[in-house]
DNA sequence: GATGATTTGGACGATTTGAACGTTTTAAAT
DNA sequence: ATTTAAAACGTTCAAATCGTCCAAATCATC
């Protein structure tokens, strides 16, 4: 019923900080971060200034959890180190009964025990899970609602790694993406830029279902180094290319143009143009590295 | 309701300041918040002492809602804060921008400042910004992708006000919601979430696009005490009345069902069965409450 | 690389905070 | 008026935080 806004102490923010109390004291004394004091004298940080000071400082909290009040509860069903299979299948299955608190320990997990990627660690389970998923639900062994409802998960949990990064830097490039109209699927080109920003890119998620148009003026009005198209679904292959091609043909050659997802996989590419093609969100990356690298030099 | 309060406990003042009791009686002691003593020896705080020590501490209240500080005026969007207006625009230009740490600021300052719960300043800015970018992308003024980056700007945001909250507590009633088949808007739904939760329910937003039988097994699943549904778009009025008359007939009786969202304002109701029908995010929370009220009684 | 300046993080006794607990007051029901 | 449950009282004490000082680490400059 309250609602929540905490204050939090020195100690508290310094562990989510990962720095020293030391010096979230000094910072609170040097006015970095705003603080309220008890009648005794204690510092008192509320979560907006502990916000504020992220943004201007550009840094992350290193361990969210602490602060948000996500401490849930322990899963009774530790799954220990078991293999990547099994960890999947876990996933698949807590995502299917729309355990948002378990599946987001899932990635925590293993993203700080593996030290893999966010972005990559995402993809590993949730890609894996929505298919699974979709496949299930085909089958009629799963309700729509549950497929709706794990994408508003895997969405959120998307969305919760994504707030963990550090703001792109002023000359990080620029990238903008989305699907195209009849492409209604959200969670592959959230997780491309969530890559993205992970890899230090500028990268603006626009939305799904985009006319041809839309996209031009986005490009116009951000000047990106990449462009990338999320390609989930696909009614008419006629159309699809010929849109793509409008798309290219109206940019600037020096934008890179990316097309990604599962539908490409069944389709003939010899009508498209583009700077890349790719089947795994790896893929992308790797791109990514050589355009910027490229772009640096 | 309790009526207006002209003093309050060491306990209640301690629960705003997200203080200890003993240390708030700690301070009444020192002189630090005057205090009138009953002739038994209990502390009174006056709300003029309360705001003479938030001054001299210069401290915010944590938690004002719980002081009967703000008594909202209606269900209506108004506030009685100057600069309303002014403001929406404000949101309404930085989202169209796509600028989503100003938006975020302007949200979580204005929670701070009110004392306002998290869903009604959701509501007051999200709604009238969507509805404006609507409006602007109807005449052409903006493009689409402005829009839906708007859109998914706003989940975020949502998602971002809905992690800051508590867990639900087991005891929690239950409330289960989304949209029906047709009608694509996530932003509502995601809102009503929101406020339920915020409010102490159980509430979980399947997502949209649902078939009827989705709801019914989703009813079947959580048995909840409340299903909301969101209409934000009707293309055939007589197809939604049959879908509606399906739903609330395959449901046991005692399960509320709500229907609220923009499109129900066109639409003749005669046809349809509910338990409350809501124009604004307002009424919905009212009728939660009045639910949960005679639930427990 | 060496050197000086700045930032960080740990250590310390002194002070503040918050939880516990048995007793007393309050307010509501009988 | 009596009874009774809930809330507030005062006290005590362990845990947390305070301010301060200083060594180690990092950065900037030559």
């Amino acid at each position: 019923m309250a609602a929540f806004q905490p204050f939090f102490s020195p100690k508290q923010v310094a562990k989510a900080l990962d720095a020293s109390e030391s010096s979230v004291k000094r910072w609170c004394d040097q006015g970095a971060i705003e603080t309220v004091r008890t009648v005794g004298g204690h510092r008192k940080i509320s979560l907006d200034a502990l916000q504020r000071f992220l943004e201007v400082s550009n840094r992350t909290l290193a361990n969210p959890q602490l602060i948000g009040l996500r401490v849930a509860p322990q899963s009774t069903t530790s799954y220990g180190v078991t293999g990547d299979k099994e960890d999947q299948i876990a996933f698949r299955k807590l995502l299917a009964d729309g355990d948002e608190l378990a599946c987001g320990r899932i990635l925590r997990d293993r993203i700080q025990r593996s030290g893999a990627p966010r972005s990559r660690v995402a993809d590993f389970f949730i890609t894996d899970a929505m298919h699974g998923i979709g496949d299930a639900w085909d089958k009629s062994e799963l309700d729509a609602y549950q497929e709706r409802r794990g994408c508003e998960i895997c969405l959120r949990l998307i969305n919760e790694l994504r707030s963990s990064l550090p703001f792109p830097s002023p000359t990080a490039p620029i990238a903008v993406g989305g699907t195209l109209s009849g492409d209604p699927y959200q969670i592959p080109t959230a997780l491309v830029e969530l890559s993205l920003r992970e890899m230090g890119w500028n990268a603006t998620n626009l939305g799904c279902e985009l006319p041809v148009e839309s996209f031009l003026r986005a490009a116009n009005d951000y000047q990106p180094t990449m462009i990338w198209i999320s390609v989930s679904t696909i009614s008419d292959e006629k159309a699809f290319a010929e849109s793509e091609n409008r798309l290219v043909d109206g940019l600037p050659t020096e934008t890179a143009v990316v097309l990604g997802g599962r539908a490409l996989a069944s389709l003939s590419t010899e009508n498209l143009q583009y700077s890349a093609l790719c089947n795994a969100l790896g893929e992308l990356t790797d791109f990514a590295h050589l355009l910027s690298a490229s772009k640096s030099a």
